[in-house]
DNA sequence: ATCTATTGATAATG
DNA sequence: TCATTATCAATAGAT
């Protein structure tokens, strides 16, 4: 595209040399903007001379050229994921030491492992042992009290019950008798009154499943 | 340059946009190895297209795009990174859960957090509390007994040692006695002989601090 | 720099 | 995506 056709080799005279770069390197560059904005494409373009003087464009937003900047400092960012990563090494490290001293705990506890244990190293385990022992049973006992209680309030209960149960039927037996002798209207009106007394009984032990 | 001029402004027809993208992405490139051929220049041309695909030219022995690459590489590094900090996470959260649940495990068995416990949880419990304590036990009588055997061993080596010594006692009393009759020089030469056989009588128990 | 003949690039089209 | 081609843009060489 000139007065004649080129060959694409390095040009010799370097006055011309110089002529062309600066034409092209305008031309590229006008190529390059027009890309970015035609096609919304992003780009960077850098360009050093033969004679080492630097051009560049960048497209808008486009941070490629930052990036050789960023490069410096992405090698900082890199320093603090190290030390993130070492933080939870670490930390994972500790809590499998703590792990693995709980897990030789258990099982000491259990009567595991035991044979490589000095005899003075049985003493704490039986201890820690008989100690467990007595607060289990300790406990057990406070729920057999409980239960037993909870038995005792419900047999109560029952009895209560089951006696005004027999208080009524005696009461209707009654009532029977005596609507056998004067007729049966008046009845419901007669012994009503008394109903809402029974069965007030019931709910005396509300928190009883509080220890199932 | 072609069918009609064009205004240099976004193309809203998404595959003319896309087509003259590829068009003058080629045409740039091609641009970008000429210049560098003809005026012997170093260019770095990095394109994103809309789509984020990447096309680069870097013309020969220049620096520029190693470091772009480097970045991009560093991307994929940091993805790594990230796989690996997530794997880290999650081995200590599942660590973590591990050692709360054994956490809860020994303070059970060591009677502690016992009381928003069901009855029904406490018979485990007890359970391995007892067969614990049984294990525990039947290894203190174990060493019990290897004490006492070592005891016993240990008297009957000192039973023996005193023996041979009172023995040795007598025969070098003999001694001075043959020496006030016969003189002294031929000692020596005459019970020397006894010496070792008398004292390999010693390491008996070899094994006997294996249950220290 | 500027000019301009000429080649090169590419928009529109198939 | 590929090929064609009419048209415009870039630029080689001259001034």
């Amino acid at each position: 595209m000139g007065r004649g056709k080129i060959e694409i080799k390095r040009i010799e005279n370097s006055t011309n040399r110089q002529v062309t770069y600066s034409k092209r390197r305008g031309g590229i560059m006008k190529k390059a903007k027009e890309i970015t904005v035609l096609c919304d494409a992003q780009v960077s373009l850098v360009i050093f001379s033969s004679t080492g003087k630097m051009s560049e464009y960048c497209s808008p937003s486009t941070e490629l050229v930052k990036i050789l900047d960023r490069y410096h400092k992405s090698a900082g960012v890199q320093k603090l994921w190290d030390a993130k990563h070492e933080h939870l090494s670490n930390e994972l490290e500790r809590i499998k030491k703590e792990n693995d001293s709980m897990q030789i705990k258990l099982r000491h506890l259990k009567g595991e492992d035991i044979n490589s244990l000095h005899p003075k190293e049985l003493i704490p385990i039986e201890e820690a042992l008989e100690n467990g022992l007595a607060c289990v049973r300790s406990k057990q006992m406070q729920c057999l009290k409980t239960l037993k209680k909870n038995e005792r309030s419900l047999e109560e209960d029952n009895r209560r019950l089951s006696y005004i149960l027999q208080h009524q039927q005696q009461l209707a037996m009654d009532v029977n008798v005596r609507e056998m002798d004067h007729g049966y209207h008046q009845r419901e009106r007669e012994y009503h009154p008394q109903m809402p007394f029974a069965f007030r009984v019931q709910p005396i032990q509300p928190n009883l499943h509080q220890n199932k």
